[in-house]
DNA sequence: ATGAACATCTGGTCTATACCAGAAAAATCT
DNA sequence: AGATTTTTCTGGTATAGACCAGATGTTCAT
């Protein structure tokens, strides 16, 4: 039977006690990076509740970005942030291998197509223009962390498409470095698709944060467009802006 | 008895066609902004599922954006996304009026304050410096849209913290229109506080999207830290920034 | 050693029911 | 008509069970 005892008259939720136990854990460091959380079952019979109470728990535990879920596998440990340079992204990867970040890209799919309403709209191009297309997963040693996509006009690039199956740095360094160039972004929050959400490993309906660049070069003319979509707690974006009026 | 009964092998949640059905409700327009959704009840009996599934879904509607909860009154379609400009901050507010953007601006508190050792550190003053601090709220024709603390060198600018209860662009102008400067920017989604949840009207640990800014003068001199929590599926972050190697 | 069969554990989904307290509307009393 | 009480409705929290199917580990026969 159900009671919310509340002696002292303040009413806290039993899960959020749950919560702010198990948050305690990890932040003492006794639950390493990646280190298995009690099971719904586990916590239940722990703290004696329900399993679905526990549930609310381990799932608030997620909403704070402390912990992931594999599903049938158990619950774990979230890594710490990967921060994105937005200002110096041509140097993503370099940098982040500087700072001591394994960072790991796996192509997903590659294709050429015709650049749609939207997209010829984005890149200034005529609708119908030849684009190639490339989807990449990003791994933080082995964690899954985002998924770009990216299109490019394909007669200047088609060739850089090819080359890079799991290669880290070569990518970026020569796509970008003889250009001095601007970039618009967009970042917002979204739910993940189900297939996203497949490849990052998570549950559908999850929040991630989307970046959206279109990079041009020198003459001013957008020649790339990408779309990462990143597990929300894994992300943070820095920039520096120039305050025009 | 539950039986989740698959007659073609697909498995799909029935919570998931409940969302699918109130997505289509909404976008084809038969739930305008700010309607009310129905209640978790009335989903259970129009779908013939229990409360918690019902519940389950119209949660999911939240989680996609589309929807936010209002305690003990009910879930309502959400307004559209607020773009943030980043590089033209300084005419955020004049901007969005331009955009037939409502803005409103609630003050929630005002104070003094000595700098500690993090806000010494991003403003690269001595630590014990005086500093001056506002909170406020930001509304979008009445609804809650993001809070915003800021922390300005006592100096310079405490006269600009008094004057504005509730004004809308002369703050912004003001302040920023005698200078040329650049600013830091760092972006993140991170969960709520209880305070912050109260405010923005949302429960506690929920996902939000945080924004801090540092903000130079034209020698250079920091001379603003603000920190703004947007509601999540509100906020969208637009920059150009230069790419530099 | 290797591989197949089995049992166990996991998160995901779902039911049916219950109590709580604030919001809102309806009924009632001035 | 206006203020007050009462009822209804709402989301939030909680229980105690259940089935599913994939992942994992153990046992056992080969």
């Amino acid at each position: 039977m159900y009671r919310n005892t509340k002696p002292n008259g303040t009413t806290a939720p039993r899960f959020r006690r749950i919560v702010d136990h198990l948050r305690a854990e990890i932040i003492a460091g006794r639950l390493p990076e990646h280190a298995a959380l009690p099971s719904e079952r586990a916590v239940a019979g722990q703290h004696g509740v329900s399993r679905m109470t526990a549930r609310r728990a381990l799932e608030a535990m997620e909403a704070e970005g402390l912990a992931y879920s594999a599903e049938r596998k158990g619950r774990f440990v979230s890594p710490p942030r990967l921060n994105y340079p937005v200002s110096s992204m041509a140097n993503f990867l370099t940098d982040a291998e500087k700072n001591g970040v394994e960072l790991e890209v796996q192509v997903i799919a590659t294709g050429e197509r015709t650049a749609d309403a939207a997209l010829a709209g984005i890149l200034c191009v005529p609708e119908g223009e030849a684009l190639s297309e490339v989807t990449r997963l990003f791994l933080n040693g082995g964690h899954a962390t985002f998924l770009e996509t990216e299109y490019v006009l394909a007669g200047l690039y088609a060739d850089l498409l090819q080359a890079h199956d799991a290669a880290t740095k070569p990518l970026a360094e020569q796509r970008f470095s003889p250009f001095g160039h601007d970039a618009d972004i967009v970042i917002r929050m979204r739910p993940l698709s189900a297939e996203e959400a497949e490849l990052l490993g998570l549950s559908p309906n999850q929040a991630g944060i989307e970046a959206e660049q279109l990079v041009r070069d020198e003459t001013g003319q957008a020649f790339c467009f990408s779309r990462q979509i990143w597990r929300g707690e894994l992300a943070q974006f820095s920039a520096r802006a120039i305050v025009n009026r």
